[in-house]
RNA sequence: GGGCCCGUAGCUCAGCGGUAGAGCUCCGGACUUUUAAUCCGGGAGUCGUGGGUUCGAAUCCCACCGGGCCCUCCA
């Protein structure tokens, strides 16, 4: 039987329904009981069964003539539930003819065991809630083709377990995160989606286009410029768990827009917030996976601190041989990562090259959590100078499972320094680096208004999630991922 | 952008030059404690799309569309 045919014939049933007096599509339905608390109503229960009203999706139907089990599946759970002819009515049970699978059914009834233990509902009466036109994925299989799992992910949440168990680990995170920062003492803010000139990052912006004001503005590819002028507003310490846009390649690691969480804590460095993501996270890890050791692939990710903390000089040289302070101009270091086995290109500075070397030999080996520190100023052009080495600056990045999650830095807070670190980043633009920051103005004018020695930090929440929950694509963690549009109907 | 692989029934998959297959789902029948219910019977397809080769194409070739993985790029 084809798809059509399908829900043909759920659309007749439908309408017998409606024959039958009965609304498929009711304005609401007073559920006293989710599916746990019906079964736990029954564990609790000193004698007789207890009365409940649970509702559902129908995922299992077993008709054994006059009398019928099915399963309710609920935000909580799966709850059985027994309908008998004797109790129902012939005509109410004849009804039960035009349930399907998929959907939706209210019922009242005394919670009892079955034979074989089962907390079940003795249905009393049912109320269809709503019907569905088209059938579920199959049960037992579950549905396996990756691209119905992102492109339609209801249906992945229905019949998946373990997807619904990823987003709902997904939001653990998130609220943990808030818990954590709150209670530090920090501010959540919002600020502006829509930016004038795009900053904070090295990447490139979605660009649109604001009709009353008539001019273009750029999709935020960062939090950073924005919660800095908010320290020095004034507020000690703020984060923005905020939806970032950076309009770049598809792939295990990268989605267009993906989840960051940034923040900003004056009178702090870059030391003190490698213990608090050591912290931070480690307390999260036991509140989502159970346990500071988490399973991936066929190893295991232990969050407990402390996390080495290995200045990135000598994690490149550890694995290259290449030893980027021999090497101060950008030509010899140039050779020496193309030697290396790393694809370089003519134009690549220093900063660049260093960052490739770092990617390419580094980054996929640091499995356990792991900070680099001091990075070359190049690469860093909002950070601030390291006293006493001022071609390197006060900056991580920590890695889990061979992925950058998150980077911080002790804040560029110099007004001058920082017009001078941003003339450069324009002349890199000028030759053609598109990823090179502009000059905001804007920021600058704030910054000679003064911001207090500080520490910011960014975490990519999606990347962390997957770290805690063993995820290999980040499209297991996004519940909608970016897709190619499809063509046809 | 490059390479490799995949696309067959609603779902999970087999078939890989000779009449389109299985399980689940679905439809009909039996069944008052089943739970991957069971038993009997029956349906179900533009084999991703378009060209080509061939007596004959799901199968071989080409292009395109979509997806996956690996490079490239990118936090």
């Amino acid at each position: 039987m084809g798809e059509d045919e399908i829900i043909a014939l759920r659309k007749e049933k439908l309408a017998r329904l409606r024959a039958a007096g009965i609304d498929p599509y009711p304005a609401r339905f007073h559920r006293l009981h989710t599916a746990r608390e019906a079964i736990e109503l029954l564990e609790s229960a000193t004698a007789g069964g207890p009365a409940v009203t649970v509702a559902g999706r129908i995922t299992a139907l077993r008709n054994m003539g006059k009398a019928s089990f099915l399963d309710l599946r609920d935000g909580s759970g799966r709850i059985q539930v027994y309908l008998k002819q004797e109790t129902l009515g012939p005509q109410a049970y004849e009804l039960l003819r035009e349930l399907d699978l998929g959907d939706f059914l209210g019922v009242t009834g005394a919670m009892f065991r079955t034979k074989t233990g089962e907390p079940t509902v003795e249905a009393q009466e049912y109320t269809v809630l709503a019907k569905a036109l088209r059938p579920p994925p199959e049960k037992w299989h579950g549905l396996q083709d990756v691209e119905v799992r992102y492109r339609q992910r209801y249906l992945d949440l229905m019949a998946n377990p373990q997807a619904r168990e990823t987003f709902v680990a997904r939001s653990r995170v998130v609220a943990a995160v808030r818990r954590f920062l709150d209670a530090r003492g920090y501010l959540e803010v919002e600020t502006p989606v829509l930016h004038g000139t795009p900053g904070g990052a090295a990447a490139r912006p979605f660009v649109t286009y604001h009709n009353a004001l008539d001019r273009q503005f750029y999709l935020r590819i960062a939090l950073e410029l924005h919660l800095k002028r908010l320290i020095i507003g004034g507020f000690d310490r703020v984060y923005e768990i905020g939806r970032i846009f950076r309009n770049e390649g598809v792939s295990t690691k990268y989605n267009p827009e993906f989840t960051m969480l940034e923040s900003y804590e004056a009178y702090a460095d870059y030391n003190r917030l490698m213990d608090m993501v050591e912290e931070m996270v480690s307390s999260i890890a036991p509140e989502v996976a159970g346990d500071t050791r988490v399973p991936y692939g066929d190893t295991v990710i232990d969050f407990a601190p402390p996390w080495p903390r290995i200045p990135l000089r000598d994690a490149i040289l550890e694995r290259t041989g290449i030893d980027f302070e021999a090497h101060p101009d950008a030509e010899s270091l140039r050779r020496a990562t193309a030697q290396s086995g790393v694809h370089v290109e003519e134009h690549w500075g220093r900063g660049k090259l260093i960052d490739e070397l770092l990617t390419a030999h580094v980054e996929p080996h640091l499995l356990q959590p792991a900070f680099l520190i001091d990075y070359p100023i190049e690469l860093s052009p909002l950070a601030k100078r390291k006293p006493g080495a001022p071609h390197l600056v006060e900056r991580f990045e920590f890695f889990i499972c061979g992925r950058e999650v998150g980077n911080a830095y002790t804040e560029l807070n110099d007004p001058v320094d920082q017009r001078e670190r941003f003339v450069e980043q324009a002349r890199l633009r000028a030759a053609g680096d598109e990823e090179a920051e502009v000059v905001d103005e804007d920021f600058l004018v704030a910054l000679e208004h003064g911001l207090p020695p500080t520490a910011g930090l960014g975490i990519g929440i999606d990347r962390l999630v997957m770290a805690l929950t063993g995820a290999t694509s980040i499209r297991e963690v996004i519940l909608f991922p970016a897709l190619r549009e499809k063509e046809g109907p």
